[in-house]
DNA sequence: TTCTCTTGTTTCAATATTGAAACATGAATA
DNA sequence: TATTCATGTTTCAATATTGAAACAAGAGAA
């Protein structure tokens, strides 16, 4: 259960918090109370991680946001990750020759966190903050969990399988081979798919989802099929289709993150959903061969 | 001495560390000798550092380098230093048009960290690698000595005056006035210069410069007035140039980093120069503008 | 293969960190 | 201005972390 240092984790609580939330500052007490220590202890961490410039601490106010330090540490991991620096200019493309949006999406310490973002800021509230992390359950999350060690799928299965209706939970297992099989995600975004986006919002390092889970347990009850997943292009209403998403792999051929594309207009015909489609898998594809990523060879299905 | 918090210094060593060394992968002993702490510290540590994808740690080899969940911190960290992506754009540009290196440095928890660069490798040893640190000491990071406040410019003074030559230490606090009105820095770049930049490259976490401090010591003295500074332009031998270097302002007008443009031909002239230069100062007040920057009034100086 | 040596992991007494509560400070309100 | 309240800072007994050393597990050499 221990052989973790708490120390070390709360560290990190606080960095995730604040990385949270980009662009605001935080008191002393805001900090302690989200990452759940006490106000002397969180002090002591605070002034430490100010002091290497890891936070700045706004003198007067005595708030802290994300410093330069943090800031120097992300630009030395492009270094290691260069596919994000591709995806980015793979993603400003997509965007502004589609007028869609589009984020890459990475499962970091068990959540959902946006990596980057392209695209306008759309008619309704900004989607996806760079830094937002989401928890990782349906019906987000599926690029991930269809390439996904079993270490990843098996809790993501077994949440499903509590919470949604049987029809629902095997067509979402269904789903995880048509996905890839064909090579993405497509699904409809409607009004539980929606709420959830907006639940699912990890807001603080621990306290989580103790409070809001009869609640998240209810809205995740009522995902559609078409929620989980679209079947394939010929079955369905294109009008139907609310996001698409599409993995980019790793040197070792597991997946580092997927590029979604959404804000799809309800005008879509299926040529031109075809043609996005194309477009996302071929950025996709660029990014994995940049980043000497391989794509996995498909596992052996339960379809004979 | 000590309201701060040892246990989180440590594991801000640890990413300091990695992040000095981005493509590199190191082991458990590597990481507890480099940082100071025990094996046993050093395991717990980064097991959790590993559980949570702020570090990536390979199963087979037992190795540990920087994870996606540093990654994402550093890409929420942009939505803050906006200026950043700016400057990579903007230095790619004059890179790009004046075939020329540039980079970018900040002053991070005591250290100039190099945030980017651009443009070619250039002949000799890729000179700054990115999440590269180096000390704060002459004559690097002049730049930033000139406009920072007197926490940071005493004890480089003070650094300064104990192993400079008398003359070239006057010459470097009459520099400083000099960099300030002009609003950018000229040095040469001769072979101390150059081996100090080797030198003063930050490798741990605290071992730092316990055993080089002689030999720094030592080859600081040799620094000459023209590696310090460059006067007037129309005061130098052009073809001594060997680098460039204009500050980028935050929204307090404390400088947030510096452009650097090195690989100065030398062939160069004075018109070359001075088209270099404007080029730099564009670039620089580009970026300042566009974090919302404001350039500092030049400070009263002792010249009346 | 066997041996040697290095590295990763665990243990447990010694010790440094932790958090409740008291205190200090300053902002907002009356 | 006086008062209230929330926030930042410090203190010190209680406690969780730490590191030396022992152990386990491999990699490489003989």
């Amino acid at each position: 259960m221990s052989d973790l240092s708490h120390p070390t984790s709360r560290v990190l609580d606080v960095i995730t918090f604040l990385a949270g939330h980009p662009t605001e500052e935080f008191s002393l007490a805001d900090i302690a109370q989200q990452t759940a220590m006490s106000k002397a202890s969180a002090h002591r961490v605070l002034l430490t991680l100010a002091d290497a410039d890891f936070l700045a601490r706004h003198a007067k106010r005595k708030t802290y946001s994300l410093g330069m330090g943090l800031l120097a540490v992300g630009q030395a991991s492009l270094e290691k990750y260069r596919g994000l620096d591709v995806a980015r200019a793979e993603m400003a493309r997509l965007t502004a020759e589609l007028s869609l949006q589009c984020s890459a999406t990475a499962l970091i310490g068990g959540d959902l966190v946006i990596l980057a973002r392209a695209g306008m800021p759309q008619s309704h509230e900004g989607l996806a903050r760079v830094g937002e992390r989401r928890l990782m359950i349906p019906p987000m999350g599926m690029c991930h969990a269809a390439w996904a060690g079993a270490s990843i799928v098996e809790p993501y299965l077994a949440f499903a399988k509590q919470h949604l209706k049987a029809k629902v939970y095997a067509w979402l297992v269904e789903a995880l081979g048509l996905i890839r099989r064909r090579g993405y995600t497509l699904a409809a975004h409607d009004s539980t798919s929606r709420q959830l986006q907006q639940a699912t919002v990890v807001s603080a390092g621990r306290s989580r989802d103790a409070a809001r889970a009869p609640a998240l347990g209810r809205l995740i009850g009522e995902l559609t099929r078409n929620e989980i997943q679209l079947a394939e292009l010929d079955h369905i209403d294109v009008r139907r289709v609310g996001q698409i998403a599409a993995p980019v792999f790793t040197a070792d051929a597991s997946i580092a993150f997927q590029l979604v594309l959404s804000g799809l207009p309800s005008t879509l015909t299926l040529k031109k959903l075809q043609r996005y489609i194309e477009g996302l898998l071929v950025a996709a594809a660029a990014v994995t061969h940049q980043m000497n990523g391989v794509v996995p060879t498909v596992r052996t299905e339960k379809v004979r």
